[in-house]
DNA sequence: TCCTAATACGTGTCTATACATTTAATATCA
DNA sequence: TGATATTAAATGTATAGACACGTATTAGGA
């Protein structure tokens, strides 16, 4: 795999900045794709993962779909959608909200839980297999990233 | 924008190799949604562009549609549809490759080299304004992310 | 109070991703 | 040569992303 030129077969950037988006572009690929590969024996797309640990952490209190799409990784998706798959599924549940009937409760069902744990168990070698790096530095590329959004 | 944290209203991450996969998906939204910006009044989608850019690359030579496929950020990806949608706004042309039937040539027109100048100029600005970092770090972090994926 | 604005959620549409399958053309090898 | 495998591209289907729009409910100000 080594240096992107080579993996996306381009000789050189016209600059690093521009080299940067694209190395960003194609890192985020290879984790979803490696990630992929884990969710699809429980019938998740990452984005529903991701609802679901979204919901988790709310440790029992309901949330609604604007605070859920508040914290997704994409802020454009539609968390509307998303939990209708889920609710299919039985992972998640939706209540009407007494306290204003514009607004939906969401919370994660049993089975959502016990799903999120056994993939937790599958997801944790995963990381340190697919991420070539010590720990300093993934500190210092989390920072890096933080730092890049400004 | 800040830390991830903050931007995903999440408190803290189990590890921090956790913490860099979510890191590297939402910076690649947040990137993503800014190129958006820019493509749009274009007509473009961020792989059309990036289609545009791999056969400009080509300096002439036709490419068949699994090299250019090798060549996207984004391997799973369908490059026979997207050339497609080239086609149809007249960006690219198609022929048959005469020497081996199965394959189609696929050139850039001149009308989608055109659109390709105009577009460069209103991305050089982009980068440096949406990445806030240093050459320095944009190396590094360019270093770390070919690291990453071994 | 009533009118208007803002909010929460859902829906519609187009594009892209992920992946299986199909069809045609070429390669390989007994 | 002929049977089989491999390859290139297209197609089919489900999910997701991007964005406009619609509808119901609440908020807020004249």
């Amino acid at each position: 795999m080594g240096s992107l030129e080579e993996a996306i077969k381009q000789k050189e950037f016209k600059d690093p900045y521009n080299k940067l988006v694209v190395n960003i572009l194609y890192t985020h690929s290879y984790l979803v794709s490696a990630q992929n590969g884990i969710l699809k024996p429980f019938d998740l797309s990452p984005e529903q993962y991701n609802v679901l640990r979204i919901l988790r952490g709310q440790n029992g209190v309901p949330t609604t779909v604007s605070s859920i799409q508040d914290r997704m990784l994409n802020k454009m998706s539609n968390a509307s959608r998303l939990v209708d798959k889920l609710k299919a599924k039985q992972l998640v549940e939706r209540r009407e909200c007494p306290s204003d009937r514009r607004q939906v409760d969401i919370m994660i069902t049993d089975k959502g839980l016990i799903i999120l744990n056994d993939l937790q168990t599958h997801m944790e070698g995963f990381n340190n297999q697919v991420i070539n790096l010590t720990g300093e530095e993934v500190g210092l590329l989390n920072s890096l990233l933080d730092k890049l959004r400004g």
